[in-house]
DNA sequence: ATTATAATCAAATGCAGGTTTAATTGTTCG
DNA sequence: CGAACAATTAAACCTGCATTTGATTATAAT
């Protein structure tokens, strides 16, 4: 029953990747589906063999960003046995070298994905099974993305009331904080000066002086 | 010979303010033009007796939002009576309060502009006239797009070799700043918890506290 | 008034990009 | 082998959008 794919076949995990890829070089509206099955070298034709549509492949690219870095920095920041500044730490880093190393990590979090997610429900008309569906998944995603956010705040919140960090405005301080992390996606090129692990530190090391009591 | 225009019709600016607002909330690809002219009454034709194409109105955006900003914040970086600390607190609250309040500003920060800027020469076919007085005017909106950050970097850089500011890496650190700031314009909503100037105040205090000596 | 020009529009053009269809070519399992 | 399904494609379809064209209307200068 279960059958094998050939193997030189073309996986929903390369189209994902190849789709990150340009999705990040070209914006939402800008990656075309030619573009993507060419990274691939497929048929624009073929992609809709994988995917229902070219909404469904990007939402499946945010979804594989966030769940990436989500699945780094949730331990850290639920291991108590840390200090805040070291969690804090540590989830910068993983935040920002995940960036500057997998392309679907940046898209999923920065905007241009108004198109997608304003997806203007025609008042009235009732949506379609497979409308409500996407809507119920791209909500899904947009819930993980406030977890995602939640986490950074919720640490930076224990360290100001333990009185390791000194008292902060902790939703700015974190919207601060991860502005400048999605930021370094916007700039970071390759062979620049410094690495994802070099800027990271650095990064860090601004922020935790910030706390500073 | 100089003809007054009318007292109802539209001018230039109004279009660019309108096309500012729509660039901002749907982005490049997905502003139409004809979206651009029902913000002010017009028809899509309409707009092509004011600019040549739509790209050339988006640059008209991006320079108008730039030049904003431009105006406010020079000023303040070569104002040599005040301390680092005092012109990078100044510098910081017009930036963000700027994001807050004027559209195009936003815009000409952020990037979705890369369609238009990587503008792809057909590369043997020699460029139109009127493309290289585009291809003149975007580079010269780079170009002045790279002082406005030397802006910062100096201020921060000479904090820094005055020891007003400890040794920090000063590139690295002023895009962590300008990342934030530019953040503020993706989440930022009318009718928060904090205005423009309350979130200018933080920001900066945070920024300034990580470069406390 | 007359004329030149500014401002606007309706309608047509052309094309790029998402999506569908129907057919073709594997591949796997029994 | 042959049935069943997976992967892929070429070609057609359709639509939305930038842009052009050819009027039409308004305004100001003479």
């Amino acid at each position: 029953m279960a059958r094998k794919p050939a193997d030189q076949s073309v996986s929903r995990d390369d189209i994902i990747v190849a789709a990150a890829e340009v999705l990040q070089r070209n914006g939402y509206e800008a990656a075309t589906m030619k573009d993507i099955a060419a990274a691939v070298k497929l048929t624009a034709a073929s992609l809709y063999h994988h995917f229902r549509n070219k909404d469904t492949l990007m939402l499946a690219v945010l979804e594989a960003g966030l769940s990436h870095i989500m699945e780094r920095i949730e331990p850290i920041a639920q291991n108590t046995a840390l200090s805040s500044s070291e969690r804090l730490r540590r989830m910068v880093a993983e935040h920002i070298i995940g960036l500057t190393q997998n392309t679907a990590v940046g898209a999923a979090m920065v905007f241009e994905i108004r198109t997608l997610m304003t997806f203007s429900l025609p008042a009235g008309d009732a949506l379609s099974v497979q409308e409500q569906e996407f809507a119920a998944r791209r909500d899904a995603f947009f819930a993980r993305r406030d977890e995602f956010e939640r986490l950074f705040r919720d640490v930076i919140r224990q360290g100001v009331e333990l009185g390791e960090f000194r008292a902060v405005d902790v939703p700015i301080f974190t919207k601060t904080l991860l502005g400048a992390h999605n930021w370094v996606g916007v700039w970071y090129k390759p062979n620049g000066r410094l690495d994802g692990a070099g800027i990271a530190e650095r990064t860090a090391d601004y922020f935790l002086a910030a706390l500073r009591n």
